[in-house]
DNA sequence: CGACATGTTGAACCTCATCAACCGACGTGG
DNA sequence: CCACGTCGGTTGATGAGGTTCAACATGTCG
């Protein structure tokens, strides 16, 4: 039905849209994914655009394909705070709530999975298997989001940018394993600004600069350019992490 | 059926029993909340116990009829962080999971419906309506989880302190809308130590003391004693906490 | 080429963690 | 009954880690 996927092939924008759906039609039946492809459609953001603002009526939700979410909060003073990162297969958007406390925004160009949110809800209704799913992913981004807490809660900055380092790597190393066979070390794309990593672990860039500068000088990471990582030991990394 | 609960009066325990239940039932058929009762039962739990320990295979979740339990991690150098706190009729456990990656601590004694997990599993696939809640539930702690997130990221140690009391205020406001008729001013008590304060918010106990002292003098808060607030003017808490 | 965005480095300041002493309440045992 | 240790909380002095401000480097785009 679907192409199997070779190592290192690349996957057609239909080819991650359906493995993206089947993630939330896992164990439900093939209605279900039929249901969920009908109102799916396609849509790619700019990077900087807001996808869904913060304390508007919500009327999408949707799954990324590629490119990376932010979510985040703007405070009185003008400081933004990333309080969660979506990635490709990752769900975006607060199903059965009219708004939502945080804005998502593109950090990077994204391509995304769009369902109308009413649609989406009325399906949920109709199939507790796709609910149950959902439930799945909600639960496991309640667990992130509280390891995300213990890190800024009681870490230091170089362990809070050599935990984002590792979290990223793991990441990429789930989607490609082939990356690190190219070097025999794990190397991986990190695929936002500094000041978006600044933001997201409640820090400032001149920070994150310092850490990484020093975690180079350290030989715990290499840099290949400004936005692609080495790491030539990752147990060294995570100690670094605090681990 | 159930006795309409007025000012003032004190609940049973199995009063509040129903109501907990109730909060996983709310709109799924009678036969749902007969089934969770049938496999509920209450148990308490002394300050400093441990209800579900980290790292290892759960039997059991629940939910707070009374008392705080907190969602504790402790790491390598022994410092102790919560990323989370549970009051009454908050859901406790994490269902589809073999393991926790948090431990559930009674921080003061502690009053508790609880439920064998593979029972309360079986029972959630047997009731889409049910499981509809346990999502609700789940998404509005995860805004909870990335609201803390927000406070930990990017807040000061006296913005921390503001913030946390005031979530306590609301809290007791919206259960004893009474408590602050008394006075005039919201008043409330505050269930957990400065020590579990400090853990929850990032810090120390000595800058916990140092800023509910700070308050104190600034007017914004007074103590009846070490546990028992009382809020003045809530607007000039609110912009020490930061909006 | 100049303007602008993004990232790095340096120096000064400040918030908060750390260490230490102290206080009152409580319970235990002599 | 009082001496004593313990526990939870407060207060003080000091220093380190991180923010802030500023300059500089690099790359990109018109």
């Amino acid at each position: 039905m679907h192409s199997l996927m070779k190592p290192g092939q690349l996957l057609t924008a239909s080819d991650r849209t359906n493995l993206c759906l089947r993630a939330l039609s896992r164990r439900a039946g093939s209605t279900a994914m039929d249901e969920l492809s009908a109102i799916a459609h396609c849509r790619t953001f700019k990077a900087g655009a807001t996808i869904i603002p913060a304390g508007e009526p919500m009327q999408i939700c949707g799954i990324v394909l590629s490119g990376v979410v932010k979510l985040t909060r703007t405070i009185a003073d003008g400081r933004e705070q990333i309080v969660g990162l979506m990635f490709a297969s990752d769900f975006v958007g607060r199903a059965f709530a009219d708004t939502s406390p945080f804005a998502a925004v593109a950090a990077t160009d994204v391509d995304m999975c769009v369902f109308d949110k009413a649609a989406f809800e009325r399906l949920l209704q109709a199939h507790p298997d796709v609910e149950h799913q959902l439930l799945c992913l909600t639960l496991d981004e309640l667990d992130a989001a509280r390891e995300w807490i213990l890190l800024l809660g009681c870490k230091s900055a170089e362990e809070k940018v050599a935990s984002f380092l590792m979290s990223i790597a793991r990441r990429a190393h789930k989607q490609v394993p082939q990356s690190e066979m190219e070097t025999g070390s794990p190397a991986f794309e990190l695929p936002i600004s500094r000041s978006d990593m600044a933001a997201y672990l409640g820090t400032t860039v001149e920070t994150v600069s310092r850490q990484i500068t020093s975690l180079k000088t350290a030989n715990i990471i290499r840099l290949k350019d400004l936005h692609h990582f080495v790491v030539p030991d990752e147990s060294r990394l995570a100690r670094a992490a605090g681990q």
